[in-house]
RNA sequence: GCCCCCAUCGUCCAGCGGCCUAGGACGCCUGCCUUUCACGCAGGUAACACGGGUUCAAAUCCCGUUGGGGGUGCCA
């Protein structure tokens, strides 16, 4: 009880402010949106502050339109920001803050290349403090380092990992400037997380190995409130390793491309570590605010399972109204039939919004009424239409779809009853005939946006080929 | 090599010393519904990596082994 109430207090005195920092070196890919959106719910949980920071210090590799694309992501999947700050805009209080550890010995100029290193020490160890107590001057091919401890151990309380901690005598002095007078992430980092008072910090696992520095860092900056960490376990792809951009298809554009809703990813992301205690997964993002604590995440990785994401988007489809399924889906069918009449499209709809896990699946199920029937798969051809039967079917119904009330009922009574005084199955030959496939929406309803003499045409076509 | 981390069904999550003959979800399988497919519904399959401790009691705590991952850049 007294726990209970002290955390509330807590909660009411601490200011949370997180904040997602992606480097604009690629697209929005799902391990960061994993890491924006952890980042994003315990601010809104806490009635806190979400701050997008780009972390743009490597200009070789940051590319500005990125930035536009990572903004594009991140709203789409609902994810807002409450601040925003360029690191490329605050160099010159980098510049300082490493000026001002090189004044106070706690840093130096280095002249050392990575060749010189390697000459030295050879591939695997780190920087062996070479310029450590040259008095080096700044000048051309000169960088900063900072100076490690090499003694001690450096360690925290990271809220998914329990207590994690360094020798310090493992760390080597690493760079904070580089030669070309670039700040580099560490500093810019422990700067920033210090200087905006971010209060938690929230990010990948792969992320652990430079928290020993930045805390370093912290502490020559004389900060006294460090954040408090919090690693999330990484995305893995089915050979269990990290996610790559190269690798594995991880954009998260190209899941939008592909007809998912953002709502399905943003919730089937939520499940990648985390899930709530009372087991219900797919949710109502308030209720997915509410029930959300850094606290709860699991430590080990977990499998970015497409298979499980399109069941979620799957769900999340079927709960669209059938305007909003329409309008959602219109574009990946207009994308393959331009001139669709969006009217007929909006009748056809209901039939595929329970068929498809994703948008660009709704195509191939109005391909038949929209455009012309696909050709039938060879060993469908086979099984459906080399039974006896079939000749007498589709004669039947040929001879009989003349003078048929061109209705949905009228319909699938003359089919079926062809079926029924033939004692055999009478759909799927007609199916196939009229939609070149064995499966998908049903027939008699759609089939009243074909012209008789579309659909005589094709059963006739189907009659020929037997 | 060195440093850090992880380990419950094939996959994701629940479990935080007794409610566990381990629960939910995806997948897969079966049945119902339906003259297609799907949706829906009802079932089923399947896991505490291993070995030592601690304890009256361990999936839960400790140690080790094995396996896996991350890092080791003048990238972030």
């Amino acid at each position: 009880m007294e726990a209970t109430i002290h955390r509330r207090w807590c909660r009411k005195l601490m200011t949370v402010r997180v904040r997602f920092s992606p480097a604009p070196t690629g697209y929005l890919h799902v391990g960061g949106a994993r890491s924006a959106l952890f980042n994003w719910l315990y601010a809104r949980n806490r009635g806190g502050t979400f701050i997008l920071r780009i972390e743009d210090t490597d200009a070789d590799r940051s590319e500005p339109h990125l930035i536009e694309a990572i903004h594009d992501s991140l709203t789409w999947l609902g994810i807002d920001w409450d601040e925003e700050v360029r690191q490329s805009d605050r160099f010159d209080d980098y510049r300082a803050l490493a000026a001002d550890f090189v004044a106070r010995d706690l840093a130096y100029y280095c002249g050392c290349t990575r060749d010189d290193l390697v000459g030295r020490v050879g591939e695997n160890a780190g920087y062996d403090g070479h310029c450590r107590t040259l008095g080096l001057e700044p000048g051309e091919g000169r960088a900063i380092r900072f100076q490690t401890p090499d003694t001690g151990t450096i360690g925290w309380d990271d809220l998914v990992r329990d207590r994690v901690e360094f020798e310090n005598s493992v760390l080597e002095d690493f760079i904070i400037v580089r030669s070309n007078g670039v700040p580099m992430f560490h500093l810019a980092n422990a700067y920033d997380d210090a200087e905006m008072k971010i209060s938690h910090v929230v990010r990948g696992e792969d992320l652990v190995n430079t928290t020993p520095r930045v805390l370093l860092l912290m502490a020559a900056m004389g900060v006294t409130e460090l954040p408090t960490y919090a690693h999330l376990p990484l995305i893995v792809n089915e050979q269990r390793k990290k996610l790559s951009k190269r690798r594995d298809d991880v954009a998260v554009g190209d899941y939008r491309d592909k007809g998912y809703l953002p709502e399905a990813m943003r919730n089937y992301l939520l499940t990648l570590g985390w899930g709530p205690k009372d087991n219900i997964e797919i949710r109502p993002i308030g209720e997915i605010i509410e029930q959300f604590d850094l606290v709860d995440i699991n430590k080990a990785p977990a499998f970015f399972d497409v298979k499980k994401l399109d069941h979620f988007n799957g769900e999340y489809i079927r709960m669209l109204s059938a305007d909003d399924f329409v309008e959602a889906s219109l574009p990946h069918v207009v994308d393959q039939f331009p001139a669709a009449d969006t009217e007929v499209y909006a009748r056809l709809a209901p039939f595929v919004q329970e068929r498809v896990a994703r948008f660009e699946e709704a195509p191939r199920f109005v391909d038949w009424i929209l455009g012309d029937a696909p050709e039938p798969e060879e060993k469908d051809w086979r099984k459906v239409m080399g039974k006896d039967h079939v000749p007498s079917v589709l004669d039947a119904v040929i001879d009989r779809l003349p003078s048929t009330d061109w209705e949905p009922k009228a319909l699938e009574s003359l089919v079926l009853g062809v079926g029924q005084e033939l004692e055999v199955k009478s759909q799927l030959p007609v199916r196939l005939a009229l939609t070149g496939r064995r499966s998908g929406v049903p027939l008699f309803e759609p089939m009243v946006e074909l012209s008789r003499d579309v659909v005589l045409r094709r059963l006739e076509q189907a009659r020929g080929k037997l």
